[in-house]
DNA sequence: CTTGCCTGAACAATCGATTTATCATGACCA
DNA sequence: TGGTCATGATAAATCGATTGTTCAGGCAAG
């Protein structure tokens, strides 16, 4: 036993790396831009089906995978996306990011998350993002004041898609997929209406934010089609969490001094809100929907397991999503704006939700 | 006006790959390789800080950012980790998520998502994702039955971490990454045993899931310290879901027969669960924490906004990403079974809590 | 019998950064 | 003056796949 005592005597050649192309390429006997092409199935090569054959059992028998940064290397493509999203732990966008990631996938596409915050504030994070080339394309949220700003510049970089909310500024500087806002709080209204309530109210994110100014306008033009109006004094505009609902109706309530000068029903900006308010009305002992009706912007799967189940309206977050990687995927022009109105929004009508009483 | 008439007479040379090493290494008259020493702080090079301070110049100037592709190439290293996730839909895991995605940008790495059913059901997809060195290193839940079962293949092939439940195999197949679940609802229970509960049940997911066991055990401990036991009578053991949280505690009330013969109290498996028993209980017209006292592990953004507010046990998720990050990029043995035991499990005493009423 | 065309395939260049090996220059000492 | 050595920098190879160009051979037409 004393040759060959070597522990590592003939390890393979090539350990790190895996099979290459070239591996594929000798197995088959015939050469590496050859197996490429009949791998890719490209149309124009001309080899005979045996040599295909060949070619591709050895791919087969080999494990052969490409190795993807020398393919991004040459084709200047990295099968990335990216997703910067604003606020990972609201529940309200994970079925976008879900829409996104299942297109995504589709295509043979993989996310690559990028933080708001992390994005405006690390320079070196935005530089490798951004303008290293680590992805193809980018999925925006729009509609967050300070980083509305940069949009334009990241659009000018990267193939660049907005969803949600269009930045404030005038200007199209990329492609936006959104939901139609107006058809779901006029739906959440009607559905108000339906039931009796004539008085109804909102409470919502910042006034002058894009996404409630069109939300506050389905309510308004629903009431007015009904011939009623939204009161200024049924209203209440602080920020989209569940704080600013609880907080909302705490302030409206404080202007409530009988019961008969009072809205009959409330909708909450977003379903935060809505969790919000449901929460208020319990710590002001304000029944739901005795007293109350409640209802809100954005079916989450915890909607139908509040107390008392709150009555909402979906978006087709999810479509938006898979919108939104298909638009990246097909260059578009950057005007384009999309609203997805097939799903439309849908009505859950659930128990925070019922008849008007008469005072 | 006539000359000049075209559009874009003189678009600089490259227009597709940005600046490049090279033209740094041109601007500071220096060769590309240099440039690149300089660049990359290599401890060895010997250049003059004139020369460096040239080439600095340069890159800044033009605002240089290494092609990613390139540098994956030929360092066969991607600067990303996959993260593969069960089911995004469930507010637990963010805070995970959330911990990885910050600990990895701290090192200039992204996360890519992948899907657990996906890589079990789109063969394509898993190539890519787990042969394709897409990715660095993978960070994986276990304790999802049939994924567990190709962990450790998946772990052969990349370096990967298990994050939260140990794949049932007994073998270790890679590092893992766990929260000290016994202390969790030994920690819960001692706070219902402290509001004089005596007899306390559990309604929590599969029985034999590591999970579970983990969790059941602190409840035992804590119970036979006490004097007490954890009766067959007062558990119940679905899923995870809300859902099962509600069919459990539907389950145990329909064993009442007498306001004497029953717990005081009951625990939640995970937060999911907590709020189907809220759900159950408003239901039942079982006054919570009046009749029941009722509690659950993980803290999520929703527990202080339920009704009642729901008392709580948080796990260090946030952390618990993080170190699993960090595992991943020091290569770590694979047999390190790490428990975050700082911070330790918190709790989170809210209304839907009491002291025990005598019966 | 040669020219020309088509088929089947190989050759060579390219993507951009890193890394190993190599070369030039000047200082210093014998 | 010649030789050694440290210093400063460059040349060339490499990572692996793709793509534009070229080449050899076979067959048909002129």
């Amino acid at each position: 036993m004393q040759g060959r005592s070597k522990e590592q005597p003939h390890r393979p050649r090539r350990q790190r790396g895996g099979v290459r192309l070239a591996d594929v390429a000798a197995a088959a006997q015939v050469s590496a831009p050859l197996a490429s092409r009949v791998l890719n199935a490209d149309p124009n090569v001309r080899a005979t089906p045996e040599t295909k054959a060949r070619v591709l059992e050895a791919a087969e028998q080999l494990g052969y995978v490409p190795n993807i940064a020398a393919k991004t290397l040459r084709q200047q493509r990295t099968g990335l996306l990216g997703l910067v999203v604003h606020n990972l732990s609201s529940p309200i966008y994970l079925d976008l990011l879900q829409g996104a990631r299942t297109e995504a996938a589709a295509n043979n596409y993989f996310l690559v998350l990028g933080d708001v915050d992390e994005l405006l504030t690390d320079d070196e994070a935005y530089r490798i993002f951004i303008n290293g080339k680590r992805v193809d394309g980018l999925i925006v949220q729009g509609g967050h004041g300070e980083f509305d700003q940069r949009i334009a510049e990241i659009a000018r970089a990267l193939p660049t898609v907005i969803v949600n909310a269009p930045p404030k500024s005038t200007d199209t500087v990329a492609p936006l997929v959104a939901p139609d806002e107006v058809a779901a709080t006029r739906m959440l209204t009607e559905h108000l209406l339906a039931l009796g309530h004539a008085r109804i109210g909102l409470i919502s994110g910042p006034h002058d934010s894009p996404t409630n100014l069109l939300r506050e306008q389905g309510v308004r033009d629903a009431l007015a089609e009904a011939g009623h109006t939204l009161r200024d004094e049924d209203t209440a505009h602080l920020t989209w969490s569940a704080e600013a609902g609880r907080a909302g109706l705490r302030t409206l309530a404080g202007r409530w001094e009988n019961t008969r000068d009072r809205p009959t029903a409330l909708i909450g900006g977003n379903s935060l809100i809505g969790i919000g308010m449901l929460r208020a009305a319990a710590e002001l002992d304000i029944a739901v929907p005795g007293d109350l009706s409640i209802a809100a912007v954005h079916d989450t799967w915890i909607s139908e397991h509040l107390v008392p189940s709150l009555t909402t309206v979906s978006l087709p977050l999810r479509e938006m999503g898979e919108t939104a990687v298909r638009l990246l995927l097909t260059d578009t022009p950057r005007t384009q704006r999309t609203i997805i109105s097939d799903p439309p929004p849908r009505l859950h009508a659930r128990a925070s939700t019922a008849i008007a009483r008469e005072h």
